[in-house]
DNA sequence: GCTTGACTTCAAGTCCGCTTGAGGTTGTAG
DNA sequence: CTACAACCTCAAGCGGACTTGAAGTCAAGC
């Protein structure tokens, strides 16, 4: 088996993370990754930037921001493959979030589900309803109040 | 209890659901939400609207873009206050989504945590790191490969 | 040596989901 | 009647995440 070059070029990098070359280069400009230079001008990359970037796509679908995912990498070593515990940090840090948003959405689906399983759709004590009802207790009755039945 | 006005503002329904008074006019652009107009031409909202739009802030928390909201809303009635079988037909056809999100999440979780743990993070096996490498199957050998140890 | 494709920079454009501002009208409390 | 808050429209602006295009350079095959 062939060993490839540890420096890859961004089109290498761009086929293997399925992240286009033009997005390639503007997390360049947000920090989120680095590549060195060849006589050319050209950007090589080490082989673990395919990590990072799996890790940048990875926490996208999370919901998180560009902005915060270059704040949780900024502990990672650019200049060098991470460590396994480069790896755990990150993910001690990280694993919270994944919670938060997953017990977010369980609530919502299973508040969706009580909903239409209760018929209690037009009571003011729905959670899924009233969640953004902020001024829902400030005691004169709420809008949603009346078109019970 | 006094039974407040069928018709309510702009302002207190943006008060009531959280979300600001521009927004709710920008919903309207996209047909999300509807309203009649009094003689003076201000908007005035059917209470079930408040129930509406904390719809669309939920369906936004999963995931979903205003257009996809506006299709799936597309079901419901704009004049009247829904009836069970309209929310049920929008949770159900929501139901599937939600689920797949989560387990999407959940996922993604798991084999984060799996990889710490199992200290796979260099192996090609790892399926939260390889994920995305869409070339990886192509037999030429992984670039993740050689940073193994 | 030439062609072709991958690469370079930089500026501008796009889509989404709003927000902001200008300039004017309506509604309500004193 | 007046003041002032809440409303109106329309146009432009903004932040995020990129994409597209122009104009030029570099690298590899024939």
């Amino acid at each position: 088996m062939p060993v490839l070059p540890d420096q890859i070029p961004i089109g290498v990098l761009a086929a293997r993370s399925g992240v286009s070359t033009s997005a390639l280069r503007f997390y360049e400009t947000r920090g989120l990754i680095a590549a060195s230079r060849n006589p050319g001008n050209q950007r090589r990359y080490p082989r673990f930037t395919l990590r990072r970037v799996a890790f940048i796509r990875a926490a996208q679908r999370v919901g998180l921001s560009l902005d915060e995912i270059a704040g949780a990498l900024a502990g990672m070593p650019v200049d060098r493959a991470p460590a396994k515990a480069d790896w755990a940090r990150l993910t001690r840090a990280w694993r919270p979030r994944l919670d938060a948003r997953i017990t977010d959405l369980e609530k919502l689906r299973d508040e969706l589900t009580g909903c239409i399983g209760c018929g209690c759709l037009s009571l003011r004590t729905c959670r899924l309803i009233n969640r953004d009802d902020v001024a829902a207790a400030d005691g004169a009755g709420s809008y949603l109040q009346s078109d019970r039945g």
